[in-house]
DNA sequence: GTCGCATATGTCGCATATGTCGTATAACTA
DNA sequence: TAGTTATACGACATATGCGACATATGCGAC
């Protein structure tokens, strides 16, 4: 578990190493405190959630971190490489799931920010997956992009079910980018 | 009764190990000597004390407490039940995984002591579940026992990649109960 | 604009916690 | 047994927390 001290966060946020002592008492910043006479830490998680929670830039170093990540969830490894390849362009880390269980494991693993969904795979409803997402509190949060061949009334049932976006398969890769780019509100 | 060292102490904290053994001369951290040089060791319920005394992190790898926590996964819903029944009589919490989406973020979800692992199941190869159990850091120590209807050979190849136990199935109610209990070290 | 206020942030000094390094040796591994 | 790794400890360097005070910033009122 890496963590931080307040000199290196003062360093990161180039600000006095006295303010983030501040911030850590007043609760804006999480951390917790060594035995000894209180010297803080910070995971560094929580430390890249408080930078995009207040719209501060994210150091080059931490970059990994403050990436957006886009599980790509496909059974078919030529469309997922497709989809990855796609996003290519695009501030963003991908991963590719191929399978149910890859899928269930990459998505509490990385704790994606987004992730597109292949609605038909062997062993897998991607609409229970939707619906997993969605009561699942420590991945709620996360935007579900639905990329499937099945019809209309299939994606709209989708859409109800929590998924934030749906495209049909085959897809265009312009219009691919630009949902992936809304979704996650960052520029093309 | 498990014990850590100052490193390892160390690592989990993040922090030097000199500190580690400042702790524990300060009294912060209960600890006591090995005869030697005195070597320090600490037992694993006090270190875990200590940290949720000073409101640091628990590492999930140490969180275990209360009942031993078993996932049964398997696509036959009938067996996944028989096999929660079994174990029922057993000290332990027992979750139902019923595919590979399930099974995988169940997994990391819950990261169990302990999961039954059925090796065929559609859209899901049992072997890659051993093999990504085994490693990935944070679910490495889990324990796998097999349970499948595949034959002796293919047990056995179970057990090369990792499982720590196979068993046919059809399954023996006792067999089964004394294996998971074997696994966990607790008594049947 | 600028005045004034409330608040956030910077600066300084001190006591002390934590990090680093080297060395002798315990503890482990085969 | 021999070789490897891990550990304790001293001594020193560096980083940290915190109080007290100085300075900067945002913002509404005029």
């Amino acid at each position: 578990m890496k963590t931080l001290t307040t000199g290196d966060i003062a360093k990161f946020c180039d600000v006095n190493q006295r303010t983030v002592i501040r911030w850590l008492d007043k609760g804006a910043l999480k951390g917790f405190k060594l035995p000894g006479r209180g010297n803080n830490r910070v995971k560094l998680d929580d430390f890249v959630s408080f930078l995009k929670q207040n719209g501060m830039p994210i150091p080059d170093q931490l970059a990994k971190e403050g990436q957006p990540k886009v599980l790509v969830v496909d059974d078919e490894l030529a469309v997922a490489n497709a989809i990855r390849r796609t996003l290519k362009p695009l501030d963003v880390s991908t991963e590719i799931a191929n399978g149910g269980f890859e899928a269930g494991s990459q998505l509490m693993m990385l704790k994606p920010d987004l992730m597109t969904l292949d609605l038909s795979m062997p062993g897998m409803n991607g609409f229970d997956v939707i619906k997993f997402v969605r009561s699942t509190e420590e991945i709620a949060h996360t935007k579900v992009l639905v990329i499937s061949a099945l019809n209309e009334i299939e994606l709209n049932k989708a859409i109800e079910l929590g998924a934030n976006g749906a495209l049909s398969k085959p897809f265009d890769n312009d219009i691919l980018r630009q949902a992936v780019c809304d979704l996650l509100s960052i520029k093309v």
